[in-house]
DNA sequence: CTGAAAGCGCTTACAG
DNA sequence: CTGAAAGCGCTTACAG
């Protein structure tokens, strides 16, 4: 029953023209009539506008945005193919702006200076509105220069350049959600395990790690910095448990520096007899749900909305566009916590 | 030293018709010059395009649009939201498409008929030169009709309409793979533990796990069906181990249909004393490295070259839209097993 | 060898 | 109340 054909005959798309034609109008009637521009007789400008819906016109975008020096595009760029970190943000950086009418052009720019810039010249010679770079860390820049581009740039999760917009999660002030729910549950001793130096993130919730059991007077261990890895957390239990079996050094909760690393800990934790949360608390970062929900039990992670993130980059970036100003600078959104099962329930409860 | 002024002056692009000035020439010849069109002296041409790049003209890419009568950009539907698909596959699209400067528009559909049909018609305005639709599954459509849209669609991973070209894995293929390398490795009670019935996938990998078996001579365990999940793996552990510790009837390699379930049976034996890969060995599918390289021993996975596939997916949209005609179907293309530690190695090795 | 003209599909002053 | 004209930035026959 397949034809080997090819199937529906390429018909061009109607034109405004065609519609004036057809209404018997000039085609400056009828661009005003269907843009609700210029006065006429209300029933001249229905009659045009049924003959477009009869024939299926929808303006050719390519032309109004000659004419409108305005594209109602934008380009998104990002370096972080796997994509564990751009994937929500993305779309909430699409949710934002599908609704004013405005695309996205996708730009996989790796790490490679001459994608990246092969990626921009495209985005400027199609004329796009404005540029959102985003990437894999906040203290690493694009593999390109996006500082003198007459055109509005938004950052979100990538280091902006200055005197530019950038938005990014309160990495602080996660960690602080984190330990200071420990606190809550009445943990005394908690631990800090977490990614390599080079992170900006690791000093900023090392930092939050610190103030915190200081504001609640409670002993701070010095956080033990590692690879952002399953493996690392096993290790990290280890080094945290060893010679301490159920003693008085032992942590009784432990903050993770990422999900992965969580997992690490709780699977070693588990290795060792050790109950989770009974005897010690654990929580993530990144609530990355695939790993948060596997883990036995399910991990409490701090999440960094990086989709509302991602609409925030958008909104901001459609409202530069639109010629508002915005004052130069690093925006810093809220996380939250999502407690699951790893880090207890309160003494009482 | 940061100002609160907004930075560098929005100066518009320069166009076509101010090089043609500088260079005392007219538009008509500059564009030519600058297109190897028509005919001059090397002269008059040389130093056009001088004058162009001293400048910084880049033609608008709109304009050529219009006229060209293609835009040299595509849509890309997904409604893979969590990505773990669509990223690889995106890239590999993006790739393709790259060099020929075409640019790509993500749309995130979700499962929304309503998002679908508001990206659909943005593309359609905005006359991209085709589509490209992607999912997470081969045996779903995408919540919106792209049989009749006068330009040409590609599928990707994702169920294609009759008449239509679609690319997808050789799952089948894939699977023979991992059982033909148990087969190798010299195992003869190889069981399968898989997803949801509900999933076209299941079973063009559990008839290929058949296949296999039959035609070296070994015993068929039913294929175990359950959830995507690692604890669906834990629990399949124990359906195929208990009462048999160690004894005859226990497999002694285990095909799993996502590295998923690979792990959660990983974990498992573990949990059990049973060695992998020496007792049993386990080959999972997916080749989702941040899982595969995390499992302990490290996992060894049917990968479904899904970054391949978004290029041939680009690639074929690119010669649909240069009007190269083709055949209607599906394209499986092969996977590719990539072995690491959880196998086992040959007998003699 | 080079330029004036027409046109891609639309919008927006400006006349009438 | 409606239309002719000019123009967005480019390209491509067609004259000269």
């Amino acid at each position: 029953m397949s034809s080997d054909a090819s199937p529906a005959p390429a018909k061009t798309p109607v034109t405004l023209r065609q519609v004036a034609a057809s209404a018997g109008v000039s085609v400056a009637t009828a661009s005003k009539a269907l843009n609700g521009q210029g006065r006429m007789t209300a029933e001249t400008r229905e009659r045009i506008r049924e003959t477009a819906q009869r024939l299926g016109f929808r303006p050719n975008s390519l032309a109004q945005s000659l004419l409108r020096r305005r594209s109602f595009t934008v380009g998104l760029l990002t370096n972080d193919t796997y994509g564990r970190f751009s994937l929500p943000l993305m779309a909430g950086v699409s949710d934002a702006l599908v609704d004013a009418g405005v695309s996205v052009f996708l730009c996989n720019v790796e790490d490679d200076m001459r994608l990246a810039q092969l990626h921009v010249e495209a985005m400027l010679d199609k004329r796009v509105d404005g540029i959102i770079a985003t990437g894999k860390r906040i203290d690493r820049h694009l593999p390109v220069d996006l500082a003198n581009l007459r055109i509005p740039v938004i950052y979100a999760f990538t280091q902006p350049d200055p005197d530019a917009v950038g938005f990014e999660s309160d990495d602080a002030g996660g960690a602080r959600l984190a330990v200071e729910h420990f606190c809550r549950l009445g943990r005394k001793r908690i631990a800090h395990v977490t990614g390599p130096a080079s992170f900006a993130v690791v000093h900023e919730r090392a930092r939050a790690y610190r103030e915190v059991l200081a504001e609640h007077g409670l002993p701070v261990a010095e956080p033990l910095l590692g690879a952002w890895s399953e493996a690392w957390g096993h290790e990290a239990v280890a080094k945290l448990f060893d010679g301490k079996a159920g003693g008085a050094g032992a942590p009784d909760a432990v903050f993770c520096g990422n999900d992965q690393i969580a997992r690490g800990v709780i699977d070693a934790l588990r290795e060792r007899g050790i109950g989770v949360p009974d005897d010690v608390g654990v929580i993530g970062f990144d609530n990355w749900e695939i790993v948060a929900e596997a883990t036995r039990p399910p991990l409490t992670s701090v999440d960094m909305n990086l989709s509302a993130l991602g609409r925030e980059a958008g909104l901001a970036l459609l409202s530069l566009v639109g010629g508002q100003p915005a004052a130069p600078g690093i925006r810093k959104l809220p996380c939250r916590l999502v407690v699951r099962q790893s880090c207890g329930r309160p003494p009482g409860g």
